[in-house]
DNA sequence: AGTCTATTTGAAAATATGTTCATGTTTGCC
DNA sequence: GGCAAACATGAACATATTTTCAAATAGACT
């Protein structure tokens, strides 16, 4: 066998070794060639440098990110999770925890939370140990829904929220989005209502989560837009930040839609000393890009490819 | 142990196990950690995407380097062979086999070809298999040198050619450069000498190297030429092929010397059926290239990182 | 062609790696 | 704080890989 023939096989042995995850006997038998052989023959790729095995540096590589990804969009803090796998299901609780982590360094006595809900918040919940501040409150930043499972959905990130720091949280009782303005504008004439909202605009903390446009969206699928609706906000918004839908500037998207919208305004997370966006995976890079332009987060919360996308 | 710690550590053990080559049990002792901890460790390191096993495909990369090195220097013919290490004496046999190889592929009856010598033609020479071919002559291209180590060096490489070919190769018994020009006009009035420089001009394959003007290039320490001289053309040429110095575009560097130098003009490598240019490894990248821009050679048989940066 | 040496090969032994399982530890939850 | 479930750990075992070594093959030289 001369030299070509032999990296030719070597190469093939490699191929079946490190991506079809062969055994070395398997790939004997397979190729008619003794085990040993194999052996020689990986050994043989390794020394010609015929394969590179590169190791990286997610945590060095993350502070790096963090930092330009602070000063490109001038954020306060940038917190980074390592994930390869661009996998929600993967992504989720890695930030929810966290942003779990993060929100107990941050509070302190007589703080206020005011909170968003989705699987996002969901899963910073989940992550939530019972914090040491005391008077500490909590309150929604937005409407709920009227379903009754989502409906437990919210009030389970509500409750947790509330054992975690000991109160009882606001809730915002009200659909997060009416059929029509007129109908929130009524509403809104109602003080307690009015004193949730206030409440949610003076918290000095915000916890929320950006959203996406495509046909899965969580806000897509209740029932509170129509389809053209739905396709015109595909067409204007990138997504949205506490229900109120956005374009790739950070704009409102459809004043329309977002006066029928019940939560704090957007400008209300401008001014916060902690205005946190909790929001990860390839999907969500538009929105979240938005919300930043936008400047309604001082502090991000992603995992490392969000952030590479959002330096590009 | 927290998620980050664990990447930590994983990382740690990977360039423990995959650089510094440490076996999953001197890691394990080293770290105070079980051995199979430091099995899960490296495995899930893997899962994560924490370290990335690229196969290359020289062979298939060859072939691509090889037709755009065809097409940019206009060349009949490309060889290249795979070499990681840019290690001469690792280079050299390697393409001295390649050129052996592709010298008994084209080799006809009646053939004439010309050689020049040097390490790179010895190890072609090394790699000879004795020729079906018939009548085939051999002449040097260029002169030999004086020195008896290097005259038998020289001598070597014909006799393993004649014998390959089953010939006596027309021996070119000169200095390769005279001390000055009129002694190297009265020895070409020789029919003799005149007749082989001829042969060399009229054979239609020559083979032959590049060297570069490096302090320790063979043509600098034989003495031929006094330390002037060398610094001189160490300023203009940038190597030499069939011992006459050529600039970085190909044309003839100083011609005085060259009116010295011993062997076939320059301009007879142009009009050969086969030109064939041995010569790789990084230091000769300069002189291959002003070989090729010079029209010396239109075969080039030289390793694969030569062959990248002669594309740059 | 024949002999010598260097290289390659696979069986078997030695080593290294991966997996199982029982145990100890942490974590979530009331 | 205590309980249960999930998780991490290392000893022992099972498997996979590498090395050794003797035999076979190919190559070099006469």
């Amino acid at each position: 066998m001369d030299n070509q023939d032999k990296i030719k096989t070597a190469l093939k042995v490699c191929h079946l070794y490190y991506e079809d995850g062969l055994s070395q006997g398997e790939i004997a038998s397979k190729l008619a060639i003794s085990r040993p052989t194999i052996s020689r023959l990986l050994q043989f790729a390794r020394d010609q440098g015929l394969l590179r095995i590169e190791i990286m540096d997610p945590l060095k590589d993350l502070d790096v990110l963090a930092q330009q990804l602070e000063a490109k969009y001038q954020l306060k803090k940038v917190i980074l999770i390592f994930d390869a796998t661009n996998d929600l299901d993967a992504i989720n609780p890695k930030i929810g925890a966290a942003a779990a982590d993060y929100l107990e360094t941050i509070v302190k006595d007589n703080d206020s939370i005011g909170i968003s809900w989705g699987e996002t918040l969901e899963n910073v919940a989940n992550h939530l140990h019972p914090s040491n501040a005391n008077n500490v409150s909590v309150v929604q930043l937005k409407g709920s829904v009227s379903g009754s499972e989502m409906n437990n959905f919210a009030n389970d990130i509500i409750n947790k929220f509330s054992n975690a720091f000991h109160t009882d949280a606001v809730n915002l009782p009200l659909p997060v989005i009416f059929e029509n303005a007129t109908t929130k504008q009524v509403v809104m004439q109602d003080h307690f209502i009015k004193a949730i909202i206030q409440a949610g605009i003076d918290a000095n903390i915000a916890l929320f989560t950006s959203g996406t446009v495509r046909d899965d969206a969580m806000l897509f699928n209740l029932g509170y837009l129509t389809d053209p609706e739905i396709k015109q906000l595909q067409a204007q918004a990138v997504g949205d930040v506490v229900s109120r839908f956005i374009t790739a500037t950070g704009e409102l998207a459809d004043s329309d839609i977002d006066e029928r919208t019940v939560g704090i305004p957007l400008a209300a997370l401008r001014d916060k000393e902690y205005s946190i966006l909790v929001s990860g995976s390839s999907w969500k890079v538009a929105s979240i890009r938005a919300a930043l332009l936008g400047g309604y987060a001082n502090v991000l919360i992603t995992d490392s490819q969000t952030a590479a996308a959002l330096l590009d």
